[in-house]
DNA sequence: ACAAAAGTGTTGTTACTACACCCATGG
DNA sequence: CCATGGGTGTAGTAACAACACTTTTGT
């Protein structure tokens, strides 16, 4: 049951951040900004801002994210509000929290003068958070990391085309842990979700990979591993 | 990165609405409110209100759920803040809705004149909702399901001793389909999460079944199914 | 020919499913 | 002694983990 009635003390202020997660080199890494406004100045946040007029939260972080950044993730999911009324030092802020996943590949940063710096950080090793940063980064890894078990949504962090290698490299890196390569690939394999697309990779002084691409990109359930 | 300012055209009201499930006579339960205020009159809705003005969310759902119900759940966690610019005919109303659990003995009703009706419904029945409750609803019974697999939170929707019949309804009343009673006792047995208080459930005509107890309350995390 | 990453099978173990009968009690 | 729900075991199958060598290319 929710009620509406004329402005009031009640009213509170509603932001978006999002958690943008990629992974580069085998590391996963998230996207930050810092900051050039009291009390947080030249503290790391991820970027977000306040939810528009008559605005869909959704619509409202892919605005932010294009504004702040000029990634369009492709995968975008809400995580959690935060709402402890001391989390924003100026007034009551609660946050709707995003959880964003880009390939390595679309991961090109907008600079504008705007803001003081944007930077990808790896998950390992972030810097000081503004506001409450540093527990919506926990909410959004767990999820993350759970997600990966029983959905496809790595398939929303590789580019069209990829190897087994890439494929791995993705969920080592959230993982944080090694897998073992040819039960790897037959679970995969056996899920029946990718195919091989014909083309090879080749480049480096070594037998060249075959490349495969995703059956279907739409988000799908299923026991991965 | 949130920004925090003076009043605007940018405040919202918040709310926050609780789905509360139970287990009654084998079905899986939630319990509604009927309105008495415009432009919902006579509607059912979740129990729900406004967050107060230094308030947690949660305290804040606490706090409506006593008023309203008189019920304090067992296990209560955030569901998912719903956001639609047009979910209020009445002004801009986000609603963080809970998700809530009880045991059936725990379930009876504080009625007041306040409110029109309380009552619990079935899952599987439920009459026609205010705002977007439908949505929400779907959501809290998605997360419910899902939970069961890998979390002991039907342990929340038990009293303190209980049968393995007791244990096994819960657990099919939430699936909406049955379970192989062999199967079901060698898995709950071999998690290692109960034992045996000892006492005998008498009152049937017929053998006494075993009283088993929870040996943690706490939540944890594991394959259940 | 060598370095470097790609690719490939088997075996043992563990978890899951399906299934039917005897047990203890109250009336 | 009968009706009622309580309580138990096995066998077949499927999924998972551990493990090392051969292949193909570039230099």
């Amino acid at each position: 049951m929710t009620a509406a009635t004329h402005p009031s003390k009640q009213d509170v202020k509603v932001a978006v951040d999002a958690v943008i997660f990629t992974v580069r080199d085998g590391r996963l890494m998230t996207l930050l900004i810092q900051m050039n406004k009291r009390p947080f100045t030249g503290r790391w946040a991820f970027p977000g801002g306040l939810l528009g007029d008559r605005q869909t939260a959704l619509a409202a972080v892919r605005r932010i994210l294009r504004e702040q950044t000029g990634i369009a993730p492709s995968y975008l999911e809400q995580l959690a509000t935060f709402d402890d009324p001391g989390r924003d030092p100026l007034g009551r802020v609660i946050s709707m929290a995003y959880f964003a996943l880009i390939p390595d590949a679309g991961a090109r940063l907008r600079t504008t003068a705007k803001y003081t710096d944007v930077r990808w950080w790896p998950v390992a090793g972030l810097p000081a958070l503004a506001y409450d940063h540093r527990e919506i980064a926990a909410a959004a890894l767990a999820r993350l990391r759970a997600k990966l078990g029983y959905t496809n949504i790595a398939w929303s962090m590789l580019p069209r085309e990829f190897t087994f290698a890439d494929l791995q490299e993705v969920y080592e890196a959230i993982l944080g842990r090694g897998l073992d390569k040819r039960n790897f690939r037959k679970k995969m394999m056996s899920l029946g979700l990718i195919a091989p697309s014909g083309n090879l990779a080749r480049g480096g002084s070594h037998r060249p990979a075959a490349l495969f691409r995703f059956r279907d990109r739409r988000p799908s359930f299923m026991d991965i591993l």
